[in-house]
RNA sequence: UCCGGGAUCGUCUAAUGGUAGGACGGCGGACUUUGGAUCCGCUAAUGAAGGUUCGAGCCCUUCUCCCGGAACCA
C-alpha cells in the first residue's frame, strides 16, 4: 500500500447514481431535499431484483442527513393489483431493514389532482378525447420507420373535448370507446410522444378507490406526475424506461412544474440460474412448479426470507454489485457468497445427522452418558458453549463411512480412527450388512483417553464427523433445495419450465437432530456443522416433527477431490 | 432503414488525460477438533481501426457487436 486512500476506495463498486445526487445537491438543483422512491405496482411479490432497486433509493437517500425515500404504490391499473400484494410488499421492504418517508403512497392517492391537470391540459390544447379504436390508434402510430397519422380526432373542439372527458369519467361510455390523448407530435422519431394515451375507460373496481372511477391514467401520465406531487427529486428507474424519459419530462413541462424531478436508469438484476421476470415467477407458482410465492426455491423476498437468507446478506449483495447502467448477468455464486458469509458470522453451530447410520461403540457402558461440551460458535467464542450426552450408540453420517476408502479418504472406514466432534476419538472394527448387503451398522471402540476429542497421546487424527447420540435425537424432516434451473440463462431458453432442475427439492424424512434443535423458534437459521445453514421452516408434518429448510452448503471442497480423483 | 442506451479479467465493478485495481470464481499453498472458516500466492480484461497528446480505458472520427423502443401494462 503505497496510499492510505487505496484503502478507502476500496473494494467497494461505485454507484454513479450518487455521483449525480451529490452534484445536484451541491448546486441546489431542487430547491428542495433529497426524496427518492420506491414504486412498485401491487400486483406481484417482490424479488431479489427489486430488492436491488430498493437498496439503491434508500441506500442514495441514507447518504445525506436530510436525505429520504417514499414508499409508493403505482396502482394505475386495478384489472391486475390486490391488496394482498401492498400488505407484503410493505412486510418484504421493512424485513429488508429499510424504513420509508412518513406514511405509505399510492397513486391512486392523486387521482383526483391527475384529473384536473388533464382538464388543464385539454383546456391547453394538449390533450383530446380520441374515438379511435385500439387498433386503429396502433395503426396510426406509425412504427419506428414510418411517422404517424393524426386522428381525424385530434383537432376537437376544447369544450367537446372537455365535455366528452366528463363523460367518460362519469362512466357514460363503454370501455374502449374513448381515450384521452396528449396532443404532442405524430412525427416525432420518439414513439412515445406521438399523442400517448393518458386515460383509458376501465369499469373494474379499484383496490383503493372502489367504484369511484372508471377511468385510470396510464403509467407514463401518471408517475411523473405522482413524482412532483411528493417533491421527488431524483426518480430512479430501470433501463426499459429510457424511452420514457421524453414523455415523462413532457408532461412535467406541459403543467408547468417548476425544478421537475429528474429521471435516472439503471440496469436492472439478472441473475443466472434464476428468472425474475413477475410473469415467469407467476407461472411457476400457478403451474404448480413450487408450493407459492414464499417456496423456498423462488427468488422473492419472502422465499429467500422461508429459506432462511438473512437480509443483512441481500443488502450486502447489493453493495457488492454496485450500479450501472450496463445491463448484464450476476454470477448467483456472488448471493451465495453473501449468504454464507453472513450466516458464517451470525449462525450458530449444532449438529444434525441428514441420513443416519448407527455405530456401536462397543466398549461404551450401556445405559451410561458421557456429558461433554462444545462451542456454539468458534467464529464467535463470546456465544458460549452447550452440553451434549454421548452414548454408546450414536448416529452418523452414511457419507462418512467408506467400506473401501478413496484416496485422500481422511473420514471413517474399516480399522481407521476419526474424531466425534467434541466428544472422543473411535476407530471402526466391524461392518454390520443386512441379507441385501446394505450396511446397517457400525462396530467400533472408542478411545476413552481422548475425552473431549484430543488424542492423549498427540497423534493427529485428520477426520472429524459430527454425530448424535442416538438416545437423544430429536426425528426432523429437512427440505434439501438447490437451485430451480439447471439452465444458467432459463429466461433465455424457448420454454424456459423445461430447464426446471428435478433435483432442486430432496425431502429427507429421518433426520437426526441434537435436542436443542427441537426447540428452535420458527424462522432461526443455524449451521448443521459440515453440512451447511438450515432454517426452522413454519410447517410441521402430522406427527409434530420439526422441519428444517437448507438455506445453503457448506463450501464442500472434499466434493472436488473426489471429482478430480473419480 | 429510425430513435434511445451500453461495451474493462469467465462474472460484477473501479480507474473521470498519468502504474488498469477490487470482489466472486478458478488454480496452488499454509493452518484447522467443521475437508467449514481464516491466511497467503497465482490466474485473468480496456470490442476494432484511425486521430489528438509527452502520455488515451478515458477526448475526436469511423466501424462492429449487444440491449431497449412501434401496450388502452408497469
Amino acid at each position: 500500500m503505497n496510499d492510505a486512500n487505496d484503502n478507502l476506495a476500496d473494494s467497494k463498486p461505485g454507484r454513479f447514481v450518487d455521483e449525480i445526487v451529490l452534484e445536484d445537491l451541491a448546486r441546489d438543483t431542487f430547491g428542495r431535499p433529497l426524496l427518492t422512491r420506491f414504486p412498485p405496482e401491487p400486483n406481484g411479490y417482490l424479488h431479489i431484483g427489486h430488492a436491488k432497486s430498493i437498496c439503491l433509493n434508500f441506500g442514495v437517500a441514507a447518504l445525506h442527513p436530510d436525505g429520504r425515500c417514499n414508499l409508493r404504490f403505482d396502482d394505475t391499473n386495478p384489472a391486475a393489483e390486490d391488496e394482498e400484494f401492498v400488505e407484503a410488499i410493505q412486510e418484504d421492504v421493512r424485513w429488508l431493514g429499510f424504513q420509508w418517508n412518513g406514511e405509505v403512497k399510492f397513486a391512486s392517492d392523486y387521482f383526483e389532482q391527475l384529473y384536473e391537470w388533464a382538464e388543464k391540459l385539454i383546456r391547453e390544447g394538449k390533450a383530446y378525447v380520441d374515438s379511435q379504436s385500439l387498433e386503429q390508434i396502433r395503426e396510426n402510430r406509425g412504427n419506428f420507420y414510418k411517422p404517424g397519422i393524426p386522428s381525424p380526432d385530434r383537432d376537437r373542439s376544447v369544450e367537446e373535448n372537455l365535455d366528452l372527458f366528463r363523460r367518460m369519467r362519469a362512466g357514460e361510455f363503454e370501455e374502449g370507446q374513448y381515450v384521452l390523448r396528449a396532443k404532442i407530435d405524430m412525427q416525432s422519431k420518439d414513439l412515445k410522444l406521438r399523442d400517448p394515451v393518458m386515460y383509458r375507460i376501465r369499469k373494474v373496481p379499484h383496490h383503493r378507490t372502489g367504484d369511484e372511477w372508471c377511468i385510470y391514467p396510464m403509467y407514463d401520465w401518471a408517475h411523473g406526475q405522482s413524482d412532483a406531487i411528493e417533491g421527488i427529486t431524483h426518480s430512479i428507474c430501470t433501463l426499459e424506461f429510457q424511452n420514457h424519459r421524453g414523455l415523462y419530462e413532457w408532461f412535467l413541462e406541459a403543467l408547468g412544474i417548476e425544478k421537475p424531478p429528474k429521471q435516472i436508469e439503471f440496469a436492472r438484476l439478472n441473475l443466472t440460474y434464476t428468472v425474475l421476470s413477475k410473469r415467469k415467477l407467476q407461472q411457476l407458482v400457478e403451474g404448480g412448479h413450487v408450493s407459492g410465492w414464499d417456496d423456498p426455491r423462488m427468488p422473492t423476498l419472502a422465499g429467500m426470507r422461508r429459506r432462511g437468507v438473512p437480509p443483512a446478506a441481500i443488502r450486502n449483495f447489493c453493495d457488492r454489485i454496485g450500479v450501472s447502467r450496463k445491463d448484464g448477468v450476476v454470477d448467483v455464486g456472488l448471493l451465495e457468497h453473501e449468504i454464507r458469509e453472513e450466516l458464517n458470522r451470525t449462525a450458530p453451530r449444532r449438529m444434525a445427522v441428514l441420513r443416519p447410520l448407527r455405530v456401536v461403540i462397543e466398549n461404551f457402558p450401556e445405559g451410561e452418558a458421557l456429558e461433554v461440551e462444545v462451542q456454539n460458535n468458534p467464529e464467535r467464542p463470546e456465544e458460549g458453549t452447550r452440553k451434549l450426552l454421548f452414548t454408546r450408540e450414536v448416529f452418523i453420517e452414511r457419507d462418512d463411512f467408506m467400506e473401501v476408502p478413496m484416496k485422500k479418504w481422511f473420514r471413517l472406514s474399516p480399522g481407521a480412527e476419526v474424531r466425534l466432534r467434541g466428544a472422543c476419538i473411535i476407530r471402526c472394527n466391524e461392518v454390520v450388512k443386512d441379507a441385501s448387503g446394505e450396511i446397517v451398522e457400525l462396530r467400533c471402540t472408542w478411545d476413552e483417553q481422548s475425552k473431549g476429542g484430543a488424542p492423549a497421546d498427540g497423534r493427529k487424527i485428520k477426520g472429524t464427523l459430527h454425530w448424535v447420540s442416538a438416545a437423544h435425537a430429536v426425528d426432523a424432516e429437512v427440505r434439501l433445495y438447490d437451485r430451480l434451473f439447471h439452465s444458467e440463462n432459463p429466461a433465455g431458453e424457448e420454454n424456459f419450465l423445461e430447464h426446471l432442475n428435478p433435483e432442486s427439492l430432496e425431502v429427507i424424512e429421518g433426520a437426526k437432530l441434537e435436542p436443542s434443535l427441537g426447540e428452535l423458534a420458527v424462522g432461526e437459521v443455524v449451521q448443521f456443522e459440515r453440512l451447511g445453514y438450515f432454517a426452522r421452516d413454519r410447517e410441521s408434518t402430522a406427527d409434530g416433527r420439526p422441519v428444517f429448510n437448507r438455506t445453503i452448503t457448506l463450501k464442500d471442497s472434499w466434493a472436488k477431490i473426489a471429482k478430480s480423483g473419480a
